[in-house]
DNA sequence: CGGCCCATTGAGCCTCCTCAAGCTTAGTGG
DNA sequence: CCACTAAGCTTGAGGAGGCTCAATGGGCCG
């Protein structure tokens, strides 16, 4: 089961029953993925769209001189490429950051969908718009906020993106990030890195335990980085209610 | 007439004299706007979509200590938010940098579009993952490069998107950007853009007179920066064989 | 001619980088 | 159960790239 797809669909529109057997249809080719392993890499032919079920991944691009660059995150729900298919070659790689669950699904299941289901292919539509909008608030993360800033407003976001999936919960979530992961997506260096996340944990803002992050006033933390999540264009935040989340059991080793 | 959007889109598709007729049909209400004004802001609904016909115009947000990133800058036969109107509300604006031609298209000329003409449909696709590509190009560019390379990169990506849509010949091209707008983009100060392009020019690199930019030596910029134009998925690279370009006569102010 | 906007240059400082070492944790094999 | 190893985290020291503040210069327009 895709609970996290259904999930984050129905914050942006309703779904009948119907349209969630339909989602539950489009995942029929489900594999587990070891920490650390590409997806598809830059140059491959587009061929499958890959849905995260569970874990997170990054997109990424390694320069001439060997540098990487994390360009985004995929959490439980998040489609990796969900349009791609039309362009020749990939111009990016994608690898997973702790051991994932994968969904391959081919084209022509997308395409069935477009043509039989137009509100989740609304939907579909509507996560296309928000990777694209996390991708430019990650420009303005780099482009104007400083280390301390822009770590904290990563975490932010990853707070809100986890708690719309159920993947959060009481400001806490899985992190299996490794330092560097964070210094190639915040164009830092690791050791930087290390004494921000130092500097937060003395603020106070963040404690960091066996690789869960947790958020002790996450208003402060927001204030502090001036996070505003209207460009995650979450209609229905509905997902406050929920009970204990599920990914306690789960976390990962990187 | 939007030539350099039909010129874009051939150099993904070839398209019929019907599509191209199509094209023209699209663009009835057309404006004049000057220089540093808006098209549309940050919590504006979106209504309508924005093609650049001539002119440069830029996305970009303002933060709340009141500093400026910009996310995107369009050449003429860019399409502004093709695909936005799905969303509630505008998460960023949308600026000219220089006086614009700008074509306002409503949703259902674009729906329109979908249903009748699958090859132009193909061809926006391909637009909008393009402008994804630009963007995470970018977010390689601020997290990877420092201030030299960084600039050299945009010079190189805007020459090339320019010679696509012929506003660039013998690797000159209109440049109305201020220095403060490069720095706003590019996340550095408009004091270090000034050393970095006065660099750029002592090194032979490039020349800017009179807002006419003009590269020297285009291999050599582009080994200076790595730049690569993969990602911007060009598969007719047609107008090399380009007579000279409208653009000298069209320079106009900031 | 004066005023404004933008480009340019200098000086001092701060954020962040690099290099290098020590430490912690987890995994492996005897 | 412990020795050994490897990967990742932590900390220090010194340096470089880029920032801020401030003053000057140049071009355009009223």
């Amino acid at each position: 089961m895709q609970d996290a797809l259904v999930r984050k669909l129905e914050s942006y529109e309703v779904l009948s029953e119907q349209e969630r057997r339909a989602l539950s249809a489009l995942t029929p080719h489900v594999r587990q993925v070891p920490a650390r392993t590409d997806l598809i890499r830059e140059g491959d032919p587009p061929e499958l769209v890959h849905l995260i079920l569970e874990g997170f991944a990054c997109r990424y691009k390694i320069l001439p001189d060997g540098q990487r660059q994390i360009m985004a995150f995929f959490v439980p729900g998040d489609f990796c490429d969900l349009n791609v298919f039309i362009l020749d070659a990939m111009d990016h790689s994608i690898g997973t950051i702790s051991a994932c669950r994968v969904a391959d699904i081919p084209r022509n299941a997308i395409d069935h969908i477009t043509e039989n289901h137009p509100r989740i292919t609304r939907a579909f539509w509507w996560c296309t718009l928000v990777d694209e909008a996390v991708l430019r608030e990650w420009l303005v993360n780099l482009g104007g906020r400083q280390a301390d800033q822009r770590i904290a407003h990563l975490i932010c976001e990853l707070l809100t993106r986890l708690e719309a999936v159920g993947y959060a919960s009481d400001n806490s979530f899985a992190f299996p990030f490794k330092q560097i992961d964070l210094a190639d997506c915040m164009g830092l260096s690791d050791v930087h890195v290390n004494r921000t996340l130092r500097d937060l944990r003395k603020r106070g803002l963040i404690a960091l335990k066996q690789r869960i992050l947790t958020i002790h006033d996450s208003a402060r933390l927001k204030e502090y980085c001036n996070f505003t999540p209207n460009y995650l264009h979450l209609k229905n935040a509905r997902w406050s209610d929920r009970r204990t989340s599920p990914w306690l059991a789960r976390s990962q080793g990187g």
